[in-house]
DNA sequence: CCAAAAGTGTTCAGACTACACCCATGT
DNA sequence: ACATGGGTGTAGTCTGAACACTTTTGG
């Protein structure tokens, strides 16, 4: 049986990838966004996607559309779902395999292409009008970042490489939507030895320098936080 | 832009779904595995799956099969990794969508076919010679299940409708491969009100007999449980 | 000297762990 | 009578929650 035989026989899906691309901005979450110029979405907000490529593994796909739309490399990216209701396309049948990206503020430099007529960081949760079944997509994708920020490490790929303790309970806040005491926060966070002391200090604020830590270890890890 | 202008414009990709269906049989975890005939994997074992049709939601497309391979209706499934590596399958480019399927031990009736050699409950773990990347997916779903035993309540989709505290002990001692304490388990299962007891009681075992309990829900929920 | 974030300990309550014996039934 | 799983409570430890003041800097 040659490759293609089974390709030409039975051949029916399109398979697309979208990524929701995380950052923490201003003490809010947001998801990186493009504003639509064709029919029948036009003006609405989509989530950077496209076609995976036939030699391409979809999280490779997810990878290069980062690049290619947005210009951003280096980005953690990890499979949130796979979406594959039958009308979910106007255009035909197309499967989409969802990633969750997360990249700290700092590294972030989305371009505007002729494609589209924006692109932009738009709060979390904010209401807009969006293209396919994109509400949808994000919303599981923020209920997992919740999820997986109490019992894994990845909180680690949206912040710089040194952070202080306030800026990384900062991140946890904004994005379970909650206060957290800040002793007990930096107590549980120090016993865990997720993160080590840098010898640098911050300075400029108006007030006392704080200490900058880095994370020990980026690698996924299961670390029971919260 | 009529419907099939995409289709034709970019098809590329086969999807095809896996089903990993978890029981309990005899104090061992066993998932339900194919035995092939065909090459290049004839006599490996393989997960029951297939393509994805045209009109059909990936869902859909799992209960389906589940159906017309095993002969095994009204399974709970969900969804757990979209595998996509490049050179998965020696026939061309597919990408499976995998689920986890639950089944109690009784409602269980695999038929063989004449398409495969055999199809059997197979100890989960057990060596075997896996068709494709199925080793992988396998052990994927362990690992989820595990996960999700200790967070949800999904583990009622492998009980019978009534059962005792001890075999539902059993069930997480067997899944997580540990031993619980009884009257701790107890303790905690009962203060969660996930369960209750019901009228009936067992009896024709040579002891004591046992209080049945129901699940009071089998919608999937978030449960803090161990 | 004032504003702003950093840094630091103790007490209390609730949860988890370890642990051993009697009970009801069938053979 | 004995073998088998069912059923039950308590004490000690650990973890999580609540809580307020002093320190260091820039402006």
């Amino acid at each position: 049986m040659k490759k293609h035989t089974v390709r030409k026989k039975y051949t029916f899906a399109v398979l697309a990838v979208d990524v929701v691309l995380f950052t923490v901005i201003d003490d809010t979450l947001h998801t990186l966004l493009i504003k639509m110029k064709k029919k029948p979405f036009e003006g609405s907000w989509a989530l950077p996607g496209g076609l995976v490529k036939p030699n391409e593994a979809p999280n490779d796909a997810a990878k290069r559309i980062l690049k290619e739309k947005a210009g951003i490399s280096n980005v953690y990216v990890e499979q949130l779902y796979t979406f594959g209701k039958v009308n979910r396309d106007p255009f035909g049948r197309v499967v989409s395999v969802a990633y969750i990206g997360l990249v700290p503020v700092s590294s972030v430099r989305p371009k505007t292409t002729k494609e589209y007529e924006d692109i932009a960081w738009v709060p979390a949760g904010e209401l807009r009008s969006f293209a396919y079944d994109h509400a949808e997509i994000i919303s599981t994708a923020v209920t997992r970042l919740q999820g997986k920020l109490t019992y894994t490490n990845i909180i680690s790929h949206l912040l710089p490489d040194t952070f202080t303790l306030g800026e990384l309970q900062d991140v946890y806040e904004i994005i379970l939507k909650k206060k957290l005491d800040k002793r007990n926060f930096r107590k549980k966070i120090l016993s865990l030895h997720i993160i080590t002391k840098t010898k640098g200090r911050t300075s400029g604020g108006a007030h006392r320098p704080a200490a900058l830590y880095r994370f020990s270890s980026k690698k996924p890890e299961i670390v029971e936080i919260l």
